[in-house]
DNA sequence: AATATAGTGTGTATTTGTTACACTATTAAA
DNA sequence: TTTAATAGTGTAACAAATACACACTATATT
């Protein structure tokens, strides 16, 4: 069936946007392409997808390659498939986004791949010029996470196991871009009912020691159904 | 580049849930298979994606052959890639959703292709068995819709130009599978202030007349700034 | 002609969620 | 030990969502 009807042959891709909170402020993991078109150029991390494979398991192999880690929260986005959108031809790309604990990263990534020179975080607010339509797919990626967070508190895929309010509070003021009351935000969050407070508290980072919570997954699972997907199998 | 890499080479296509509303129920537009595989099931307008054509493109020509119409509120939905979807190999789909005034139609739905055998509108809850992995399709769409609808009035596309506010309401619970409080309905679609008060009323439908309104398509894109998107070109 | 019915139409009280706002306790560094 | 930075806490005003009860009218049935 592959090759009998050419003019509905089409080739595509899967452009993954990964996002992680360090410093403050959001990242986003791009790489330094090794191959035409763009060569040079910074893009998305994504690669082709094989005829014998599903797209979300393209994306695990992806996100797998470059991180080294398994069970990253990632969803769909949405497909592109613009006729221009690549210099050679109609190539269509879905793009998901996945949300990543960078303290789970043991180095700095370093690509498997050889399409990638070099792969590096930057941050959201600054980010250079992009391949093809990738600057429109991260925008697009933002938006929906943006949304999505206040919803569903996905933000815990981007925060370590254990982690301070304040740290909790800083995540989502980078992600919707602007400031927080520290009063009401605590209130709402632990009226969420999903934090479990932790008898440890974290010293060193601030002048105060601040109590440390730990998502309470059951209670989570319970309230947020929604199907979240995972890149392990 | 179609044809030197066959591993990489898939065949997509488009399916398209079409959502209408009549006697207070919602209904979706199927198509009766005259093809293998499937032949003589029910499944959801699509074709395949021509390499040279937008997705977009490709789901505005599936509309406009099945209804007549352009210009109907569309978005894409989903795309699905499991292996198994297709029994004679992996054949990816990008899902959309469309919402159709259903009075805009001047007759019944005679599908211009030659791969369905007839057209037919089938009331949301009470579907037939579907080709494929259709049924998961229709009920991701009608998730999306049921959220899509509370924070966009998206729910006006399946209406008349000119409707009444029980109408609307009808609508809502259609969708929204239960009842809604009538005067806390009004009230929130009323400070929306997307609606405008026509002098008309409508009589004949019910014992007293009935007030008609209709969208201020001003006020509703001030206010609801989400691209939404239209098959007209 | 009387009556039942289904639909339209309106206001208020209650609860719930959102926002605004200021001080003390603790720790680190000078 | 003094200074500066951050953690942590409660309450009042306001806005929004919800629950709730009744009056009116056109039509259909008896």
């Amino acid at each position: 069936m592959q090759s009998n009807l050419p003019h509905l042959q089409s080739i595509f891709t899967t452009d993954c946007v990964i996002f992680g909170f360090r410093e403050g402020e959001l990242k986003v993991l791009l790489i330094e392409r090794n191959e035409y078109p763009f060569k040079g150029w910074w893009a998305l991390p994504g690669f082709f997808v094989e005829h014998n494979e599903t797209i979300d398991d393209a994306v695990k192999r992806i996100l797998y390659e470059h991180t080294g880690l398994r069970g990253i929260f990632m969803e769909q986005l949405y497909t592109f498939g613009d006729l221009k959108r690549h210099p050679q031809g109609r190539i269509i790309t879905v793009a998901y986004y996945a949300l990543l604990r960078l303290d789970d990263l043991k180095s700095q990534p370093e690509p498997v791949t050889d399409y990638a020179r070099q792969a590096v975080w930057h941050p959201l607010n600054n980010l250079p010029d992009l391949a093809f339509d990738h600057r429109h797919i991260i925008d697009k990626s933002i938006l929906k996470v943006r949304r999505k967070i206040s919803y569903s508190p996905i933000a815990f895929e981007l925060l370590p196991e254990k982690f301070t309010l304040t740290q909790l509070q800083q995540l989502y003021e980078a992600i919707w871009g602007r400031k927080l009351d520290k009063r009401n935000f605590r209130k709402k969050m632990l009226n969420y009912n999903i934090l479990k407070e932790l008898p440890e508290f974290q010293r060193g980072v601030s002048y105060r020691a601040a109590r440390l919570y730990k998502l309470d997954k059951r209670k989570y699972a319970k309230v947020f159904q929604n199907e979240l997907t995972f890149s392990k199998d």
